[in-house]
DNA sequence: TTAGGTGCAAAACCTTTGCACACAG
DNA sequence: CTGTGTGCAAAGGTTTTGCACCTAA
């Protein structure tokens, strides 16, 4: 039947759950790898696949275009804040947005929408060095 | 000194410009092939990413995994409702999302911000061709 | 002239897949 | 026993980079 209960999905939702954030699959990997076990990358992507797919973790693509997952939390997902200097990014909160996402799809009839929304600037210590910056170099 | 203004980077920004919503960067190339251009992959790769760092396109990741630009519209800012399907387009008015985005920049002292916020989904004949073909293969 | 841009192809990167074997049920 | 999961490595995809030539200022 479906899915086995192997030690190896253990150690991937351990390592999932054990991380604040969001993380990588390869990074996911690495600290597996650091931890004694013997742990395949293939496998590590398996399992992390089985999981966003049944809904344990949830699964996104970070600025950088790796995939990046964290253990699913009951509600919804959040954005992100890019800083376009340093590449800082700080996770948002979106309730009204998700929503509204939810109801412009809904308005026009589409179906299985999903929405970006990241707001790119530059955070305050960017802010300061570019107008440092510019006064300095003219 | 700083960029020239080669014709592949003016075609480009046109490819760019002519595109409603996002493209990535492989469409765009095919598109510019297309238009009779032996125009190099990795020198659309290049432009972009010029363009992208000069601040006149905006760069982030698809829910495939792909890096996707569009035009940095100045004027007349809306957001798109994209059909993963067919391609349709429709132009949404946000002005909450506006206020909220802009809001949001500010209680993180972010500054120079720019937001992107477009929907992915099915519009209502590919949602009822999916559906048609789900019924049924499955 | 000068130095940045271009094209091609190979490299690098992340991710998926084929295969033989092991292990959960 | 059955069939899913695993590990390895090779394949797949996108993006970057090296190099020689070209071209815009």
């Amino acid at each position: 039947m479906a899915q086995r209960n192997t030690w190896q999905r253990d150690r991937v939702r351990a390592a999932l759950a054990d991380s604040q954030g969001f993380v990588s699959a390869q990074e996911l990997h690495a600290m597996l790898r650091a931890d004694n076990t013997g742990i395949g990358l293939a496998t590590v992507y398996r399992a992390l696949s089985t999981l966003a797919a049944s809904g344990e973790a949830d699964q996104l693509q970070s600025p950088d275009g790796e995939a990046i997952y964290r253990a699913c939390t009951s509600t919804g997902h959040h954005h992100h804040l890019i800083c376009r200097g340093c590449g800082l990014t700080v996770e948002i909160q979106a309730d009204d947005v998700e929503a509204w996402a939810r109801r412009t799809a809904a308005t026009h009839g589409f179906t299985h929408a999903q929405h970006i929304v990241d707001i790119f600037g530059l955070c305050p210590d960017c802010s300061a060095k570019a107008a440092a910056e510019d006064s300095d170099a003219g």
